[in-house]
DNA sequence: TTGACACATCAATTTCCCTTGATACATTGA
DNA sequence: TCAATGTATCAAGGGAAATTGATGTGTCAA
């Protein structure tokens, strides 16, 4: 995971929330750390496909990985989605009200 | 807006999310709703391109529209904010612990 | 009724993302 | 050292999404 601009990095964690197969490797998470091959039978997807995918999370920051062996294990990033849940708060939170002038080009 | 199952729906409203032009509208709608044209001069983009952000984020649930006379009003939708951070909510809380069986693909 | 304005939609192009199958890399056990 | 296993990476293809410029639609004012 690279640094970006806050609201890129923000986009980018959308992103990788953004797709089924995606959600579903951090729904099977939420069991606990689980290597790939754990996956591919969970989620009945091809082993090259849920690394792409994983690949896609981890360079997100959604996730975590660990050797062990031959195996790596997957981890759920909590910090992660705690920052993009705070990130959701603060768009639903109201800033000081619009001035007159800030729709000054429509009369 | 369609309706979807619960995952490709969350899944889409992800996405409406993963694009900064789109989560800066969304800044932009916290200071209460704004009318497109406002809009192309806060953020800089070309007309047709924002009516194409907004209507993904409408779609998605995201935002309302309103017309009055020639102009459309957007407003942030709070509630589809909420559905989704409390998605995210879910996805950080653990679920019951691992059994020893899910991973006996892995001797 | 006509022109101007705000916005939506469309078609064409480009760009990006996902899937698949093949191959490379790392680790382990024989 | 070799073969097997788990995983990552790559290249190619297809498809979805974003950008742009043009055109269509609705509304208002003159």
């Amino acid at each position: 995971m690279t640094t970006l601009a806050p609201q890129a990095a923000l986009a980018r964690m959308f992103h990788a929330l953004s797709d089924e197969t995606r959600l579903g490797i951090l729904e099977a998470l939420r069991g606990g750390e689980r290597c790939v091959c754990e996956l591919t039978g969970t989620l009945d997807a091809a082993q090259s496909r849920l690394s792409f995918h994983l690949k896609t999370l981890k360079d997100a920051g959604m996730v975590t990985d660990r050797r062990e062996g031959r195996w790596v294990y997957y981890t759920l990033a909590p910090d992660a989605l705690e920052m993009v849940q705070a990130a959701l708060g603060e768009l639903a939170t109201p800033t000081s009200p619009r001035r007159k002038e800030w729709w000054a080009c429509c009369k």
